[in-house]
DNA sequence: CCTCTTTTTTGGATCGATCCAAATCTATTA
DNA sequence: TAATAGATTTGGATCGATCCAAAAAAGAGG
């Protein structure tokens, strides 16, 4: 009041006297108190409308910088999650990690991302800077061999920690993810009203429990179904290439299978590639159903059906438990479980009519499903 | 040294007074002082043997664990670097961010990462985010459409940037990335000695550098090879389902072209399967060339040949140049250029001999490339 | 006009590190 | 042995915000 700063500190002075401009700065601009600038800040209820305003203005006129850094060391939060997927190149993470920016964007946090490769270690070095880093809170899908004592470590750290997609440790504990067990079941049940009975699982070979939910899904379905007795589950990696490669190891058997349920779409578009490969084709000589639904499903050919599990909003859960979690730290903890869909498209249509060659078919097929 | 503290603060009686480790409880513990042990922690050259082994320790017996937080105010030095994506699905940017990481992780560094989704807005809007976290540099992939401006802002900023793969802007500036231009001439080179003519450069439509060189490429190369008079550009988005379609619109005009390069892997993907819809042959009916060398291409029928442009080296390259800038912000700007590397596989292979059928030979191709 | 609430504003302490000039401790040399 | 140089160590100030108890201002009631 005593002097007015927007003409005395020009821009000019201040950039080479000083780094940035700060509370106290605005303060003095706007002829209050530094903690008055800091409750305009953050929107507290107790400020005078005027006085608020006229903070607001000085905020703008010195083009001030809220150092989150610097709030973060006394208040103790960081405005900052950490998100642990375990396999960045697949599309699947790509639409969740997707899903939980939108949530976290509107709650103003921002994420540290990290790629552990399925390698515990790995994984292990990412939580340590991140723990250092303060983050507020955790979103992980825990690599492959992970221990469980994880959890319990996260614990001492006192770093809260949403599980995604996978679960290890024992309950209770946050956690977001599909109903993976009724996803297969669904597409056990599509196959067999196709006339199916030959139906192989293509699953992972890790001992997590998204694999298991899976596998458990299958077991119970064919069981159901009748078909306890031709059960079959083939164990490896969940990439394309493994897809590729165990569905014409597959195909030599015999009998054969007539259909193929996969962990994942990649594995599925790989198995597709394999039938190709072979010189057969895939929805006819062999029914493929992947999971997930990923863009890509629809643009194969054929395309794919998938049991689609919404990773975008599998992401906008995860990270709105995370921010509940936050907030609450003691309270009771979650499991969101989504449902499931089966997207049917082409890839287990039921075998064509006799007269018709069966390669023609494609170009009928719509792939806008 | 005057008393052992080892024993008298015991974990319990921290957990309830205090909430965390601090410089100066390691400091009492091992009988030095807070400036010490700092320098300890930052490797310091200046503390004497005896004492640094003393205070690691003390730092192990506290279950020290750093404030990256109250460091960066102090020093303001955040370690911690802003990457900005516009398609984090595209698994090239998989294999970037994680050439990213190999590098960030030795220097301690941790990144936040985003997803413009090529929408300048959203690109603004993180950017913000991250200057509040007083991010110490940016890797930055611009979305299309943002305003050249921009590098100005982040110069008034005060955040060094690093532009991958697209620039915008006028030179000098730092930048990571591909010679497109010299790629595309691979492609076409390699064309033509298989007897190529008509070859048609499928491209994007965003007017920014990296679809400005290739395109440039194309046209150079063409004239070069005199097939100036047959060339043709077609613009649109550079995705899977984008080279699905545009393919089969290609497919219809007479006389038809012999073979098509592509934008990037995505596409390529994509027409080739726009190829197989139209009942044609990849690599027979007309030749494609795909541009990345993502993973996937290696898994497609027929193989797909591809630029390569190693997008996890282009990763590492960016980020070490942050590091360098970082290092010393007032140095003179660098442009690192990787030199791509055509990737012959199957799908530009020749004629094949009349007898034989086109679809059976898939199978004797290697995959393996 | 004065007292009593209620509303609004304030300054000093604090978060946990780094910076830096000065103090201390060790050798070395005259 | 004292002076000097070099190697270590140190404490006070600082970074830029929040917390909180207490002060000041505004409004209500008699």
């Amino acid at each position: 009041m005593d002097r007015s700063p927007g003409t005395t500190s020009s821009p000019r002075d201040r950039n080479s006297k000083r780094q940035s401009v700060t509370l106290q700065d605005i303060a003095a601009h706007a002829g209050v108190s530094r903690s008055t600038v800091s409750l305009v800040l953050r929107e507290s209820p107790l400020v005078a409308e005027a006085t608020r305003t006229q903070v607001q203005t000085s905020i703008k006129a010195l083009g001030y910088v809220y150092n989150r850094g610097a709030a973060a060391l006394r208040a103790s939060r960081t405005f900052t999650l950490g998100v642990v997927v375990y396999d960045i190149a697949n599309p699947f993470f790509g639409a969740m990690v997707a899903g939980i920016d939108s949530v976290l964007h509107r709650e103003n946090y921002v994420s540290f991302l990290a790629n552990s490769e399925d390698s515990p270690e790995r994984q292990q070095r990412f939580l340590e800077r991140m723990r250092e880093h303060r983050v507020d809170a955790l979103l992980l899908c825990p690599a492959e061999g992970t221990d469980p004592t994880l959890l319990t470590q996260l614990a001492d750290w006192n770093m809260p920690c949403v599980q995604v997609l996978r679960h290890i440790g024992a309950p209770p504990f946050d956690y977001a993810g599909t109903d993976f067990e009724l996803g297969v079941r669904q597409a056990v049940d599509h196959l067999v009203a196709l006339g199916h009975r030959r139906i192989v699982f293509l699953g992972g070979e890790a001992e997590h429990s998204a694999t298991r939910a899976r596998h458990q899904g299958y077991h119970d379905a064919m069981h159901a179904q009748g078909l306890g007795d031709v059960l079959g589950i083939v164990r490896g990696p969940v990439t394309r290439r493994a897809g590729f490669e165990s569905i014409q190891a597959l195909m030599q058997e015999t009998p054969r299978p007539t259909a193929v349920i996969c962990h994942n779409d990649l594995m599925a578009l790989g198995a597709m590639l394999g039938l190709q490969r072979l010189g057969l084709i895939p929805g006819e000589d062999c029914a493929i159903i992947g999971t997930d639904d990923i863009e890509e499903a629809a643009l194969s050919l054929p395309p794919l059906t998938s049991v689609a599990t919404h990773p975008f909003s599998i992401g906008e859960e995860a990270a709105r438990l995370a921010m509940r979690r936050i907030a609450n730290p003691g309270g009771a903890r979650e499991q969101v479980i989504l449902t499931p869909r089966l997207q049917v498209r082409h890839s287990c249509d039921p075998i064509p009519a006799p007269g018709e060659a069966p390669y023609r078919r494609y170009p009928h097929a719509t792939l806008d499903a």
